[in-house]
RNA sequence: GCCGGGAUGGCGAAAUUGGUAGACGCGACGGACUCAAAAUCCGUUGUCCGCAAGGACGUGGGGGUUCGAGUCCCCCUCCCGGUACCA
């Protein structure tokens, strides 16, 4: 029996499959074929264990199914383009198509160590101008359908990157990649009309994807059912606004705008006029950070204007504020402070009529005065004019019958119209950047704008350009100049495209990355698509997915699939319904966090004060024991400057105050409480704190296949959660047994008919556990069922007296169901036994008559505590069931010579004896 | 604040969805092998009481439903993720 040396059986491996093309996958009409996605890397320089944990059990589960006869494709490639490879062209004056295919290469080897069945020959690269070229494709075609359009908008501007960022790229105010503060501007920008698609991409009917990912993409798309009204200005103007409360109209007391409405000017009366646009400058100065970090206190100037309610003729005040948003609805709202928090925090800051309109369920009618704050809840309409007495709920739109009989009337009177608002906004895809792909766009000196042909895309990056800070496309002459159709001289667009547009149809490339005349080919698509399971992370639920399902919507409406669809019909495959959404399944891993430390050994003086303790020093010292302070002991939680010190024998609170002196010695320079480590403080893996665990380390010393099973063992795959590396320990001696029950020569003493039935037993259920659990993304206890098949295997080698059949059966079907896992060690341990490789063997298929237990162990209970176990036959009756339970001897201790009130029995589970 | 998800041994976690709580693994402890250590092998390991047989307690806290609750219902605390003046 030879050593396990993971090294050379892996790079063997490897290199044999590559050679033999055991992972490629084509168009085969004659099986079921099965797309399996995993998210593609961003080409950042490094594998991380985020990238193992994600892709590697969506290999192990690709290859079940092409275990289970599929046949699969498992594609991989790279998300190329973006900032991070601009960034090291300036700091480090390399340029970002070197700095970016130069990650690639290392990343691919590091992928290709994983062992996992993707097919590289289809491999795809954003970055590519064969692949670009098919954004700018898609782009054009967005262009002809009104998708892409040029419109001007207040936009999020990085002042940092010098771009503009999409929403959902800003965080708190912030960008979410830096940090760095985002301000308002107003500038002409390309968008993609995604809320033409809001209602569709609100179904989620056909797919299978998680709960949670469903209910953010809905928060996202926002929709709100109400009412459109429309006031008029005294100047004659209309102000619609959107409410979804149009019920409550009868209490509109005034209104507000957005600052930037662009009626705020004729409103605005002339002594009025330097308070409102020094309000509204202020307001363009803020950043939404500053919005934020405001007190909630509300803001806002009277503009001298009023408007007509269209419900009752009152004339209300026009205020600007900057509570209201341009971007939101109509920009300008009707105020109605009797039933609205903003609007009662407006009004009582600026002394304005609040009106209550509802006359709340059960209690007294609201008196303005008394009011401390809004009313929502249900109750009755009053002062309503044609709706009093009408029922008002917590229904929302027509459920609500205020709502409903308001709705009637606004649109009998002509006064206003149903209608319905969504949060979600277009998608903003211009970036003023370099390495993105470009937008084939020119500028006619006319100043009009036109494609540029199909045939001269793509728009190529120009290569011999300089980076500064700035995109090089806006100042590099022979980018910059080009001809229109007419032949006039003409200027390229120089705007790039948002990244996310090139991840929104990857998988469709993946289909033929080299096909020149099509995005992707008719006929792979055809068969392939669309895509069956697709596994990432979770931090991808609003923007990648909704973009990615956006995408595949208006590919459909733009017939881009048209040729797929005929080459459906041809093979006999019915298109109906496929092309509403890329991913049929969807699940997300949690996320590997760094490994837990314990917390500092801390030496604190100071003084008591009662139950806590004021520091005036702090100090870690690993080395301190009792006596070296007032208090020494090791920190287990920190809330701001309060420290949880646990010193063996008590818990003390201490209090840190600025004064206090505290000394790090890790840590140079002058230190805070904030660097005070604390137990169990777990976080995401990074450079800066020093927590990276590194796969190729671990591949080196373990193998891929431990690294793999333990992956797929330690954690809860949708939950994730902190690195332990001693456990990986119980991966490697697992893959060690599996190596020792391949290789060893087994030769019964005796054969013992019950053992052979009982490891019999065990592999058929392990069979049906395993099957279960890794279609279930279950890949805890799938290992946990082959652990355990490992420790019977073991016991029978030590026991030696089942047949060698039966032996052979079981250690054969464990490498079968360990290949998908740990894909190296099976392969060379069954092709030590067969010709052929383990990973195109069919997969076990569980016989329930073998796994069916004959005997289980029933459990006896009085008054539901467990008293005694007996062994049943599976088949026993209740009646015999009961009468077991009455002899047990234990069950009479406790019957004490009486009766039984009860007997509930559950054979052969269990009998409660009730007393 | 609102919307999701969660809390089970020293640690990671299981639990057929109302029926033996803690499978599997790490760690720890005891033993074997060894000059010794590592590796490996065997055993123990929820807590408490008990020499033992056994008993009591135990799934964040409090109540409830049930013959029986980690699982269902109500209330509360804490943690994680998302989102936030959205009219």
């Amino acid at each position: 029996m030879d050593k396990y040396d993971h090294q050379s059986i892996e790079h063997a491996w490897q290199e044999r499959w590559e050679a033999e093309g055991l992972y490629r996958s084509r168009v085969d009409w004659n099986r079921p074929k099965h797309y399996a996605l995993t998210m593609l890397p961003y080409p950042s320089g490094d594998l991380h264990m985020g990238h193992w944990y994600a892709m590697t059990p969506s290999d192990a589960r690709a290859r079940v199914m092409r275990m289970k006869g599929y046949n699969v494709l498992f594609p991989m490639g790279f998300d190329a383009f973006g900032l991070p490879a601009e960034n090291a062209a300036v700091q480090r004056n390399i340029h970002p198509a070197k700095w970016t295919y130069e990650n690639i290469d290392r990343m691919r080897s590091q992928l290709r160590s994983m062992g996992a069945m993707f097919d590289w020959e289809r491999e795809a690269v954003s970055c590519d101008p064969d692949y670009y070229r098919w954004t700018e494709w898609l782009f054009k075609r967005m262009f002809e359908h009104d998708i892409a359009y040029r419109g001007e908008a207040m936009v999020n501007w990085s002042p940092t990157l010098q771009t503009v960022l999409a929403n959902e790229q800003v965080i708190d105010g912030k960008d979410e990649r830096t940090g760095q503060p985002v301000v308002q501007k107003l500038m002409e920008q390309w968008f993609f009309a995604i809320t033409r698609y809001a209602e569709e991409l609100l179904r989620f009917d056909d797919i299978d994807w998680p709960e949670p990912i469903k209910t953010m993409q809905t928060n996202w798309i926002g929709r709100s059912e109400g009412a459109e009204v429309t006031f008029r200005t005294e100047a004659g103007d209309e102000i619609v606004v959107f409410t979804t409360r149009p019920d409550t109209l009868w209490g509109a007391t005034f209104m507000v705008l957005a600052p930037e409405h662009p009626l705020v000017d004729s409103l605005t009366s002339e002594e009025k006029s330097a308070a409102v646009s020094a309000y509204r400058e202020q307001a363009a100065r803020q950043t939404e950070l500053e919005r934020m970090e405001e007190s909630r206190e509300k803001t806002g100037v009277f503009t001298g204007g009023y408007a007509v309610n269209p419900v009752n003729g009152a004339r209300v005040p026009v205020w600007i504020a900057d509570y209201v948003l341009l971007s939101y609805g109509t920009g300008a709202i009707m105020a109605v402070p009797a039933h609205d928090q903003r609007d009662f925090e407006f009004a009582r800051q600026f002394g304005l009529d609040i009106v209550p309109v509802i006359h709340p369920t059960g209690e007294a009618p609201l008196v303005e005065p008394d009011m401390t704050e809004s009313y929502v809840g249900p109750g009755v309409m009053v002062n309503s004019g044609p709706i009093d007495g009408v029922e008002a709920t917590l229904a929302k739109g027509r459920a609500n019958p205020s709502i409903a009989a308001t709705i009637d009337w606004l649109e009998h009177n002509g006064a206003g119209t149903e209608s319905i608002n969504y949060r979600l906004r277009d998608w903003l895809i211009s970036r003023q950047r370099y390495w993105g792909s470009p937008i084939p766009i020119v500028h006619r000196a006319d100043g009009g704008i036109e494609a540029v042909p199909d045939d001269e895309l793509p728009v190529v990056l120009p290569e011999d350009v300089a980076f500064s800070g700035r995109s090089p496309l806006t100042t590099f002459e022979p980018f910059l100049h080009t001809t229109d159709s007419a032949g006039q001289a003409a200027t390229r667009e120089t705007d790039t495209m948002d990244t996310f547009m090139c991840s929104s149809w990857y998988w469709f490339r993946y289909l033929s990355p080299h096909a020149a005349d099509a995005p992707f080919d008719p006929e792979e698509a055809a068969y392939w698509l669309p895509v069956d399971v697709y596994t990432g992370g979770a931090e991808h639920a609003v923007m990648h997915l909704l973009y990615a399902r956006f995408f595949v919507k208006a590919m459909r409406d733009m017939e881009v699939f048209a040729d797929t669809i005929a080459a459906m019909r041809a093979h006999g495959r019915d298109p109906e319904g496929l092309f509403e959404e890329p991913f049929l399944m969807l699940r997300n891993q949690g996320q590997i966090l760094g490994e837990e430390r314990t917390g500092d050994h801390l030496v604190i003086d100071g003084e008591r004060d009662g139950e806590r303790v004021v520091a005036s020093g702090v100090r870690v010292d690993p080395d301190a024991g009792p006596g070296d302070g007032l208090v020494v002991g090791e920190l287990l939680r920190r809330t701001e400057n309060l420290l949880l010190v646990d010193t063996g024998d008590d818990m003390v609170n201490v209090e840190v105050p600025e004064t206090a002196s505290v000394d790090i010695p890790d840590i140079a320079g002058v230190n805070d409480v904030n660097q005070l480590k604390h137990h169990l403080d777990v976080q995401r893996m990074s450079k800066s704190r020093g927590n990276v665990v590194n796969p190729d380390e671990l591949v080196e010393r373990f193998g891929a296949d431990t690294v793999r099973t333990y992956l797929m063992f330690a954690f809860e795959w949708q939950k994730g959660g902190p690195w332990d590396s001693r456990g990986i320990i119980g991966a490697r001696r697992f893959i060690e047994d599996v190596w020792k029950l391949g290789t060893v020569a087994y030769a019964p003493d005796a054969v013992d008919d019950e053992a052979s039935v009982a490891l019999r037993r065990r592999v058929h259920q392990t069979i049906a556990k395993v099957d279960e659990d890794m279609l279930d993304f279950k890949w805890n206890t799938a290992v946990a069922a082959l652990m355990t098949l490992r420790n019977d295997l073991q016991e029978a080698q030590r026991t030696a007296v089942v047949a060698p059949a039966v032996w052979t059966e079981a250690v054969e079907t464990l490498l079968k169901l360990l290949a998908p896992i740990a894909p190296h060690v099976t392969e060379e341990l069954w092709r030590r036994r067969h010709d052929e490789s383990v990973h195109v063997q069919p997969w076990p298929q569980a016989d329930p008559d073998v796994a069916r237990e004959e005997w289980v162990t029933m459990i006896l209970q009085v008054n539901g505590k467990v008293r005694d176990r007996v062994d049943v036959p599976v088949s026993i009756s209740e009646e015999e069931a009961i009468s077991i339970a009455l002899a047990s001897e234990r069950v009479q201790g406790f019957l004490d010579g009486g009766e039984a009130r009860k007997v509930i029995a559950r054979p052969p589970k269990i009998v409660n004896v009730v007393v």
